[in-house]
DNA sequence: TACATTATTGTACTTAGTACAAATTATAAT
DNA sequence: ATTATAATTTGTACTAAGTACAATAATGTA
């Protein structure tokens, strides 16, 4: 874990970045909560350490990730904008009774479709709902 | 398109669900509008013919619809809750340059996932995002 | 028709996210 | 080290999506 965290600082600098204790304090926290937080969650957690915190700051900071492609966002849910370290390709379940959200893996190259011949795909996300085998 | 509308009805009825006017009026607006439209665009142009509609009743009937699984919700971007008609399995694909958003085929069979085994999967999502031939 | 139930409407409220200017911090050059 | 410059953070005000709820209207039923 502290592996990543070293990786993800390197790709910041290489991508001219500015590794300011925000920004870091933000990357750690999404490589040591695997939870896909909210905003909401990054901000009230991290603001324990840095008591002058501002929420427009993690929105910042997120926006900044996001665009670099160091995290990626979660939309699964209507009302809750979540994100994920982990960028690489996997769908995401959430169970709709106890709200927890799991990554599964998937072969995003088995689901290639023949109707997007012409399109240029960026991105790809797959959002499973359910209930989980724990609250089953 | 009306052969469509009529068995829509038939379903709610089958569902105990009330065939309000208003309630018609949004499932025929889904129904004929296939752009996967939002809130807002829904209750403006209804609004047109129902000049007292308010647009409460827009996300009630929403609610009711989706509950009733005559219409799905499309989360595809986190600003914007989008809705439609079209409940069987299919993917969307947003063109991050010019918003529209496509339908495509898939075979969520060829998706199921080994993770997953243990979980009870009511939802299946697929979101692609790019650019489109058009803006190509 | 009269009653009970359900749906609609409008207002007030909540909350996620953004805009923006002031204050702070970091960077670079001399 | 000092200054100038640029970038970042912060806090406040604002916007817009969505909800809560009570009053009104419409609908179904005996």
């Amino acid at each position: 874990m502290q592996l990543l965290f070293e990786d993800l600082k390197e790709k910041l600098k290489k991508k001219n970045i500015n590794l300011s204790y925000q920004r870091l304090k933000v990357l750690e926290y999404l490589t040591q909560v695997r939870t896909h937080p909210t905003v909401d969650q990054i901000f009230t957690d991290l603001q324990k350490d840095i008591s002058t915190l501002s929420k427009t700051t993690v929105y910042n900071t997120l926006r900044v990730l996001v665009q670099a492609g160091l995290v990626r966002v979660i939309t699964i849910e209507d009302n809750e904008t979540r994100y994920d370290i982990d960028v690489r390709d996997h769908g995401h379940f959430k169970c709709e009774s106890c709200g927890k959200i799991y990554d599964f893996n998937i072969d995003m190259n088995s689901l290639i479709v023949k109707d997007l011949n012409n399109f240029k795909i960026d991105d790809k996300n797959v959002y499973f709902k359910g209930i989980c085998p724990q609250c089953l």
